[in-house]
DNA sequence: ACCGTAGCGGAGTCCCCACTTCGGTTAAAG
DNA sequence: CTTTAACCGAAGTGGGGACTCCGCTACGGT
């Protein structure tokens, strides 16, 4: 593989994480390439298709993400922890489920490992919390995932002033706590 | 205006909210007139523009609502009717925003007025429940819509156990609940 | 029961977008 | 420097969906 190509898969990649994160399923391929600065065969020689497309911007996102959880699944202090990780994910997959949800019921298996792996380190930095008495121990990943989720999605969809969405996140984080 | 035309136009309405609703901006025209047992151009001699369409369900849907709010803005527990109403929007509002997310930056001025309007509703009723004593004061009807917006849109999305959604819920009030 | 007319449905039209084709361009090997 | 093949961009092509036209239906007042 040549170096440019290479370069040119990067960008592309980048700007559909941005056209389609921000504009849904109303974004074109067009619009992807004159954002990466190439043409549209460009984008269909490196993806053959749309949701290849998609796909592959979301595998990108997920693996990005894994590392952090990784790293909140083995600091020393669990809820600080699950803090920044909760704000992490919020901040940085806002557009991630923007694309998720365009892919629809199909699920592609390399998608699918990405969100698994990645939902297992969140529950194991979620369980972590929890075993240190700081977190109450009547919820699981799922109701977590669905708040963060929501608010990623609410985010990418709508600006929404950083100061709002922080103090939603630290409603979220006292409705976990243990009182 | 005659009988049948505005049966039709009932069906269409509660048709559009049930397509768009759930198939997001992948809904056409041609499913909602199935849905609702009518021919496309029936559709569209009611709503001139499917966006009129989207709007039409839309405020059709906040002046629903609206009666909630004010329900909740009287009650005589504050917190109570608080959890409740935050139970419906979340519950009935779900395809509610998918269709407001469709309409994009332009914002029609029924649309407004009703969303307004509904907001303040809510504004009210969370200031009861916090002269109340029984929600901190320290977080605003800002950060309520947008946890209320999230899970409702999320939900909207894809489909999510109530079991799970019910604790989300249970979460954010705990979270808005003084310590 | 009759008739005028509002209302209806299906067959088009037009445009937008995903995807393809082909001649020019440039990176890298000899 | 030359060659060559991988790569690129601009101009198509096909299909789907928003929206319109016209002959027909049936509601409702008399």
């Amino acid at each position: 593989m040549r170096q440019d190509a290479r370069e040119n898969r990067e960008r592309i990649l980048a700007a559909a994480e941005q056209v389609f994160g921000t504009r849904g399923e109303t974004g074109s391929t067009e619009e992807v390439a004159r954002l990466a600065g190439v043409g549209i065969a460009t984008v269909f020689r490196h993806f053959p298709t749309k949701e290849a497309l998609i796909e592959a911007a979301l595998v990108r996102h997920f693996v990005g993400l894994l590392d952090r959880a990784r790293a909140a699944a083995t600091a020393t202090d669990p809820y600080a922890a699950l803090a920044t990780l909760i704000h992490e994910m919020i901040e940085r997959g806002a557009s991630k489920l923007t694309l998720a949800s365009m892919l629809g019921d199909d699920a592609p298996p390399a998608v699918v490992a990405a969100s698994t792996e990645l939902k297992s380190a969140v529950n194991t930095a979620l369980h972590r919390a929890q075993a240190a008495g700081s977190v109450r121990p009547d919820v699981g990943v799922e109701e977590l995932y669905l708040l963060i989720r929501g608010l990623a999605q609410t985010t990418a969809a709508t600006p929404v002033p950083a100061a709002v969405l922080d103090s939603a996140v630290e409603v979220i984080l006292a409705g976990f706590a243990t009182r």
